[in-house]
DNA sequence: CTAAAACGTTAACAAAAGATAAGAAAAGAC
DNA sequence: GTCTTTTCTTATCTTTTGTTAACGTTTTAG
């Protein structure tokens, strides 16, 4: 894909928070980079501090973290997706995830550099902070019910409800890190498929 | 406590996301309300539209929700802490959650539509947007370590580290709210507790 | 194409958590 | 103060999950 279509179809996903005019539009892009992640190369590390955010134009990512030498995955991001380790980049402090991607991965990148000058620029500042204000407010509302499912939600029930909504992680990941997306592990989510399988034979 | 003190330590708290100047402040405040729930009242309840944030003055609220029949807590707030079933606020659609006062408790508070007035108000508008983001970043922030600490620590870790870091919630609430926070029953995390006190004895 | 790595299932066992009930202690209501 | 409710612990039993390992299959890398 050539950079402007995928700007264009960058600008058309940021509808849902903003319109750029035109004037606006060719400010916002001078901060935009484009980037490519060659298959399991890393986006961020522990350690690092996250300073950009990107957004996914073809590809997938995971999220990670090493806990006892081994790897859970905690998320996914897609085509048409920010991809970030938030708390990192929103504090500027060395962050805990590993982000990796999982194909080849073509992605719109801004640091938060670039985000400091557009909030200071009189001409985008208001918009900018309306972005990122809804933006935020996006992810919030997905970590709650997120929140709230590990909270009175049986793994089985988990996985129950990722079967009716979650189509593209169950079409596009393999089992072992959905387990870990579920707080479980991959042999107990085999088991549980047999129960459901069985159940609803 | 009276009114005008109220306001001076709700915008003190308020300094870490925005500083208001004089006349800001006297539009900001008139966009405020004044309110008390006594000890066991409702905030907001499942199935109604949650359309105002509190910021509490004095007391202390849980959140929880029924899950078969019975009630699980999933967070707590207290004083000089804002409230609210963010979701719903932020959606406006009906909420899930049952926000409940565990003390005779006094509130400051703004509604939705107050927010979108002083978002509409070319005189606030910058400022609330400014405002609005970065009380999301925060709570995603808080949102972000919840979920990776479901993700990669096991009950008896999340207990731990509860220890080490929440003094409040230790102090001031029950154990079985504690447990239903940390993902567990009860009765778990009374055995959780005996184990650590004989391994660390 | 071939060797190696990754993936999913199953089994066996251990550890932990859930459910239920009972009893003691503490807190709250009147 | 007394009575009731709430809270916490403990015990028993069941269910679930974790751990480790084995096996067959699929995918990937060179």
């Amino acid at each position: 894909m050539e950079a402007s279509a995928a700007l264009n179809i960058f600008r058309k996903y940021l509808e849902r928070f903003v319109v750029f005019n035109e004037a606006e539009w060719i400010v916002f892009t001078q901060h935009l980079s484009f980037s490519s992640l060659k298959k399991k190369h890393y986006f961020t590390e522990p350690g690092k501090v996250c300073d950009k955010v990107g957004f996914i134009v073809t590809g997938a990512v995971r999220y990670f973290h090493i806990k006892d030498g081994e790897d859970i995955t905690g998320y996914f991001s897609f085509e048409n997706e920010f991809v970030s380790s938030y708390k990192s980049y929103l504090t500027g402090l060395p962050g805990y995830t590993y982000v990796q991607a999982l194909e080849d991965t073509k992605l719109i990148t801004f640091t938060r550099r670039d985000m400091e000058q557009m909030l200071a620029n009189p001409m985008l500042a208001y918009k900018m902070e309306r972005f990122g204000r809804l933006v935020a407010e996006h992810y919030l509302c997905c970590y709650e019910d997120r929140v709230i499912s590990f909270l009175t939600q049986t793994p089985e029930e988990r996985y129950l409800q990722l079967l009716s909504t979650g189509k593209e992680i169950l079409q596009r990941m393999p089992q072992h890190y959905i387990a870990h997306f579920l707080g479980i592990t991959p042999v107990s989510l085999s088991r549980i498929r047999r129960r459901v399988m069985v159940s609803s034979a």
